[in-house]
DNA sequence: CGAAGTCTTGAATATTATCAATAGGGGTGG
DNA sequence: CCACCCCTATTGATAATATTCAAGACTTCG
């Protein structure tokens, strides 16, 4: 199965789809300070497999992602590799003006981002109060989000790092059916176990009745209990 | 060996101890400003075991730390903990105003913090604009440590995790002679590994000699080779 | 249809967790 | 000052789990 970036390439009204999201930098501006921004915003389409950013490199861009996913990568020395997190919609990507970063940024699918000047952002937040503010949100939230894949990585076997990944795509996503964008070395990687053990897990979760379905790249889980 | 918190109760130039380590809040003040500050900070010192921040509730602090060691802990579900960081000398502690904090914080030993209130850190910022900035600054260190911790948990064995976490101890704290302040309990959670195989991982890498000394809470890491 | 990449499965090995017992160290009270 | 206790740490033996190497199945795309 292959995804489009959901965005025909001059959408009008395109601000609205970060808007709806309410999670950008830009949700908290008056259309007034909209129109400023405008002019050094971007939205750019990302192609499957592309690097938005590179191990090691300053990036001048702040990016918030719009559509599809992305994969933050880090090679360790010995050629290992480890994915320190996943990006969805409504996501931010980017580490601040004349910062190295320290993981390449990879799309895991056709996707679309949304794309800021740091030295611009940096600059108006001189004159408008809310935009630091929403940079040190965005640095917690992103924090939690570490901690929370620390916490996965801390649960000593396989079933529960796997459940727990698929729980927390389903808070990110919504819905109790997940299409999986990353391939299961990338879940893998992300995991810290193996790509075999991985298959075996999920086989195994499947024949135990702890997903409800599972073909390819869509898992489906049990659905959460109400509480009345 | 029982440490203290390297502080006799009335230290008169108090603040020259954080400066010193230049990474706190307060180091890119004027003294003018300085002075603004002292109005609502303090310097507390904080007993061995004496829970700093609890899990689920809200801090209206920040905290500097001055002298000993902290542990970030965060209690699973289950009955888990899992250790999600350090803090030692130079580095923050909290949350930011209103936010539950998703772990506790304990001391390790005898330490010494500076207190900030953050509704009064919020209101001042207002006027010195270095100060979120430094609080953006903080939030990506704190990332970055939460992304070197994913790398050590990602790793598959236990050799590969203790002995990158001994040179991440080495960095943070200088010398190649480390006092542990943390249990090996506090270790074994950090790193996602039981108590017994971390102590037999100490061991075995003690009697290959990848370390130089281990007496109790007392490491010795083989020096780094010099780049000429 | 074939080829390349991705994913699953199998069997043997290595590593870690678990359960249990022992050893060491610090502090307290006789 | 020594004996004792409690807490922390080490060590041992076995079971559970993950890794490794190898082969085969499934997809997707040209």
């Amino acid at each position: 199965m292959k995804r489009d970036c959901g965005f025909s390439s001059s959408t009008p009204n395109f601000c609205a789809l970060c808007d709806a999201r309410e999670r950008s930098v830009c949700a908290e501006l008056t259309t007034e300070e909209m129109k400023e921004v405008s002019q050094t915003m971007a939205h750019l389409p990302v192609k499957e497999a592309q690097t938005l950013i590179k191990e090691g490199e300053g990036s001048e861009f702040l990016f918030v992602v719009v559509s599809g996913s992305f994969r933050m990568v880090r090679m360790l020395e010995d050629g290992r590799r480890q994915i320190v997190g996943f990006a969805f919609p409504g996501d931010y990507i980017g580490m601040g003006e004349a910062v190295e970063n320290d993981y390449s940024v990879e799309a895991l699918e056709p996707s679309l981002v949304c794309r800021f000047s740091q030295k611009y952002l940096d600059e108006m937040a001189g004159r408008h109060v809310g935009i630091k503010d929403r940079l040190i949100a965005k640095g917690r939230t992103e924090l939690h989000k570490a901690q929370d894949h620390i916490v996965i990585l801390g649960k000593h076997n396989a079933e529960e790092r796997v459940m727990t990944f698929l729980h927390m795509l389903r808070k990110q996503l919504g819905g109790d059916e997940i299409y999986l964008s990353m391939s299961r070395q990338d879940i893998a990687d992300y995991l810290g176990l193996r790509l075999e053990t991985l298959s075996r897990t999920l086989t195994k979760l499947k024949k135990s009745g702890d997903i409800a379905k599972l073909e390819g790249r869509i898992v489906e889980l049990i659905p959460l209990a109400e509480s009345a």
